[in-house]
DNA sequence: TTACTAACTTCAATATTTGAAGTTAGCACG
DNA sequence: CGTGCTAACTTCAAATATTGAAGTTAGTAA
């Protein structure tokens, strides 16, 4: 399989990681919500070549994921902004965030701090069971792969097995 | 700069993806939580070519996110967990999962659900305010980028605006 | 007319991924 | 004792993607 037919799964991790499954665009993300627009921003404080910059807007435009529009005419220049979509992968994007600030950080303090605008406090959004609002890790969900998710599951595993027994 | 600098960024988000950054790595991590644990349920059901699953294995090992253990002697087999910083990277994929059931599902019906175990419910968990309980978005938080981030940035800035400079 | 800017595009070199095939260390059957 | 089978990889050559450097476009400003 290749990384472009990732998305072709039934499977919802694998459907947004055919979207989001790329550490340029995750930069460009993190740039997104820390507020910048411009091209020369994305380059700038990701660092990444232009060319790249450039291929990844397009699909993530496409995509649905940002909005491209003219902020001057003449000369004509271009921002970048999230859309619904886009924002919405916020979660995505804290989660790592937060990850990175436990597990990656050394001794020189906290990067970044995030403010609740309604409360005004300081804090590190957690996920909660919207039933109990009870914290939740990966030790208190149980998943279940339903029928339509097992049965492409099925399917390429019996593919590898048909694979690995045509080797011999 | 390259994708293997990424990690030397001041930045958690940065950090983060030095280590899970990449759409087959995310795949494995997806498979771990759904309680698969050897070398060929990874292959069989991610679809990735076996070097590329045995080098990001090898990697997740050295960054401490998985444990390797042999379940038998002879012949030897092995298993892959997560350790505690691995479990931990449940958000980041708990996140993708409900951004793909929002925004990616077709009709077939959704692939995964999940339960509580403690209150048995079948919930979606979303982020919370710790301070005030309230559910968040990205509207809601504001970042602030703290010096030591920020001289990184001006660094990276500089450097790129210097780079433009050259070239003319 | 020259310098400068933002937003790209092009090109050649390098690095990574892919698919197919091969290897290793055994067990099981006839 | 030989053949087949398994899980967990490794190797190789071809295809694909990324990188760094340089170039382009459509303007404004001095």
């Amino acid at each position: 399989m290749r990384v472009s037919e990732i998305g072709r799964m039934k499977c919802p991790v694998a459907r947004t990681l055919s979207i989001v499954g790329d550490p340029w665009t995750l930069l460009i993300l993190r740039e997104l919500f820390l507020r910048s627009r411009r091209f020369e921003e994305f380059q700038g404080y990701t660092g990444m070549a232009p060319y790249l910059l450039a291929s990844r807007l397009k699909q993530l435009t496409k995509d649905g994921i940002l909005e491209k529009r003219a902020y001057q005419e003449r000369p004509p220049r271009y921002e970048y902004r999230l859309t619904d979509k886009g924002l919405d992968l916020y979660p995505v994007v804290l989660s790592m965030s937060q990850w990175g600030n436990r597990w990656m950080s050394d001794a020189s303090g906290p990067p970044l701090t995030l403010t609740h605008k309604h409360c005004d406090s300081h804090s590190a959004p957690h996920l909660v069971c919207p039933e109990c609002g009870e914290a939740v890790g990966a030790r208190d969900m149980r998943a279940e792969i339903m029928p339509v998710m097992q049965a492409d599951r099925a399917r390429m595993w019996k593919k590898f097995k048909r694979q690995t027994a045509r080797d011999r």
